[in-house]
Order: C-alpha cells, then structure tokens, then sequence
DNA sequence: GAAGGGAATTGGTCTTGACCAAGTTGACAG
DNA sequence: CTGTCAACTTGGTCAAGACCAATTCCCTTC
C-alpha cells in the first residue's frame, strides 16, 4: 500500500480513494489481515479521516471490509453463500449450518405480522426468536410467528416448528429486500444498529390459509442468498 | 413537525433524530412531500449539518426518504414490489412493467461471468443491456450474458432473448446479494455511484450446460423482490 | 411569447479538530 | 501465577464551516 496520489477528479475523492483501496486489498492484504488505522490511513493518502471513512464504509457495506471499534479494520473473507430455497415438504433447515432456537414468547402482533397472517391487530401470536451461523459466525436472526390458535396449549417451541415441519405445505411467499438492523438483531448479529441486513419475509401457505410468517434478517455484508431451485425446477420440467 | 428535544443518549444522536423524523414522517408528512432542507433541519433539531444527514442517510437506506441534488429531500412512497420468480418455462418477462432492451455488445467475458458460463477469461460473449421500470420510474437494469458461440451469427439482440425465451430450461441458479452501484449502472438507475443495489445473478440451466447469465441490479431503496413461487409449489403438491 | 442566462436554492463533498466508547495490553497487586 | 485495573489504541460520533454541483426559477433579451 504505497502512498498513491488521487489523481484528478471529475469523480469525487472518496471514490477514488474506494478504488485505491480496493485495489491494494487485493494486490497487498490477505483475508483477516488488518489494516494500519484510519488516522494513519488518511494521512497516507492524504485526505480527511471523513473522507477516508467514506471510502470504508462502501468497502465494508460491499463485504470487503471488517472494522470493528477498539480492533480495527480486517478484510473480509469472500461473502458466505446461504441457501435459502424455497422447500415445498419442509420447514427450512438447510444442510450445514442449522437454525439455532433461542427463545419463545407470546407477545400481540405487530401490526405488519397480523396482516401477513390473516389476523386483526393485536392478536396473540407464538413468537419463537432462532438464530443461524455460517462459519462459528452469525449470519442470521429470524423471527417465526404462529399464531396462538393453531397451536396446541403449552405447546414447546420445538414441537412448534417440529409440527409446522411436517404441515403439508401449498407453497411459500416470499419477498427480499435491504433493511437496517434494529437494536435487537444488531445485537444478535454482532453489528451495530442499523448495519444493512437482507430481510427476508416469508408466509407458509396451506388450503387454509397462512399457517406462519417468518422474517429472517441476514447480515448483507458477510452473505448472499441463494435460491438453487433447480430441483424443483427439474421435477416440473420431468 | 415540531422543534423536539432530543432525549438524553446512550444510544447516538442520529439514532435518536432518526427515529424522530421517522415519526415525523408517518404522523406530519404525505408521500412526495419535500422536507424542509438540511441546514434548517439540522437547526430546527439542534445538530450539525453532518449528524443530520447521517439520520437522513439511514432513512433512505430504508426506502423512507429519496434525496436530489438541487431539488430537495420527499417522502417515498412504499417499496414497490418486483417479481422475480424463477420460471422454468420462459424466460423473465413478468406481466406489468417488462423489460426494455438498451443495447448490445459483444465484449470479452468478464472473469466472474466467464467463471460462471463455464468459458475461459476472456471468451466472446453476447451481452445485451436492458431496464426494467415501475410506475415510469427506473428500479432495476440487467445485463444478459450469453456465449457467442452458442449464437447464429449476425443474431440481433432481440432474437436472442426470444431464442433464450423459447429454450428448454433445466433450471434456474440465482443468488441475491447487497451491491452498491457502479457507475454505468448508477446513471441508468437514476442514482449516484456507490448507492446500495440489490444483485440478482441468474444461471439459466440446460442439460448441455449453462446457456446464459444475468446480472440484474435492483435499487434498494425503491423495491422489494418478491418470490411468488406458490404455482411451482402447488404443482408439485399435486 | 420564446429563448437565454444568471442568481438562488439544495443536496454532495471535504476539512479540521474534538471527544466518546469498545477492546486490548500490560503493569501491578495478591 | 493470576486476577484487576488503568493506560492506550482503535473505530464511532459530533461540530462548525467552506466550497462544489445539480436544479430551479426568474429576469432579461430577442
């Protein structure tokens, strides 16, 4: 990482600072190697710690970039590739890294979740909160909610998804799109609050309706989702 | 919207601003609305220019706010949905809002689109650049990846997407994943470089291999991917 | 009335400098 | 040797101010 000079600019500074870096990341560092500090860094470059950070985080919001206060500034490894298919006779629980459940609670729905369901606001749900790892990393926070007169009383979280597990399925919704992590999922993913997460919201469908909503958030910086519904595709295809 | 207080702070003041102006915005503003501009703002509220647009960057992170250059900050409307559906039998092309080709080229393969062709770095490639837009504004712009040499010669854009339409498709590989937009891309998609995309790469599946690849880039902030695979589902049910 | 050309307005970029908070390190006490 | 705590390092937050660039709008000019 020698001391380049930015040339002209059309485009602004931060820009070509981004393009710097991201070529020296790939010409001079190794993934987990840590960077010199931002303070060093600026001035190495020549540019304001503002501006600097500008350039890291569009780094770190591409997956390139670690940074971690206190620590500093690692490179990424490539983003981990998390399946997320849509599986017609199963509740998901992927090959490799499971879902992890971490608690149960029985809370009113949110407004959006009620709607999802089917059910007027306010209504009693089952709300169990699981998480997901790729690596001995967290990747994934996911909320599953059922609501309460589906379920058998005192039923265990477990049985809960056990039985949503074997439920004959007519099909799945689902939709993807960039949110920023709440305080609570923050929390659970190890990233500040309002990191950009992929939320991923899903109503399980069967003839009698929606039997359950899950919004999974997934961190966007260390993952990409993938749909290999090949399988399917090939059955309807044969 | 009134001159709040912002309350005391573990958590950072953009933080709290932000929550603030999200309230403000469901309870004192409609969609399209401009917001006063930033420097009155950030002295209505009693922070820096910088604090505030921190909170302001979040919010259009979110899908809540859009931001112009010389115009001023509205009040976006809710994400729009975009379907995105593997279908086995057709190539993309949903009902509403199609696709519109721009142009086309025929460039050396990028080492990423080469790898997933199955070509060597650097192997011709028919590439055909197309948007996509909802209620006449842009949200997505893709590039379409095609070998030459699975090409008659001479083909025109067009014909290629209807040939590709008509093939017999084993299946779909896609993954989604969190970008920020380059240049070109930026430009078509109204936006300014850097700004969070979302990524969808298709593999298009056949028994002799991979036919074509497509790199769409959806903006983050204005829609929502939706998987409406329930068809796919309810047909292998039955 | 139409066309052209400045202002004025607004968000975008950049700087300097300060302080806060999380994490690490190492000296010191037990 | 071990546990504790203080100093230090690092990224995170915030401020105040300057200038740039895209857009709009109005005034002038033809």
């Amino acid at each position: 990482m020698a001391t380049t000079q930015l040339e002209a600019l059309p485009e602004p500074k931060y820009w070509h600072l981004k393009t710097a870096l991201s070529e020296a990341l790939d010409s001079e560092f190794t993934v987990g190697q840590i960077l010199p500090n931002e303070r060093d860094l600026a001035a190495r470059y020549g540019v304001a710690r503002a501006t600097l950070r500008q350039a890291l985080e569009q780094l770190e919001l591409e997956g390139r970039l670690q940074r971690r206060r206190g620590v500093g500034t690692t490179v990424s490894p490539p983003r981990v590739g998390v399946d997320v298919s849509p599986a017609p006779d199963r509740w998901p629980g992927e090959p490799g890294d499971a879902w992890q459940t971490e608690s149960a609670s029985c809370p009113a729905a949110p407004a959006q979740i009620a709607q999802l369901l089917g059910l007027a606001a306010g209504d009693s749900v089952h709300a169990v909160r699981r998480t997901r790892a790729a690596h001995s990393q967290p990747v994934a926070t996911e909320l599953v909610y059922v609501p309460t007169r589906e379920l058998p009383a005192g039923q265990e979280a477990e049985a809960i998804l056990a039985t949503l597990h074997l439920r004959d399925l007519k099909g799945q919704e689902r939709t993807v799109e960039l949110g920023s992590a709440k305080a609570e999922d923050a929390r659970l993913l190890d990233r500040l609050p309002g990191a950009p997460v992929l939320v991923v919201t899903t109503r399980y469908l069967t003839e009698q309706g929606t039997a359950a909503v899950t919004v999974a958030t997934y961190r966007a910086d260390t993952c990409r989702l993938t749909f290999g519904d090949s399988g399917a595709m090939r059955l309807l295809a044969g």
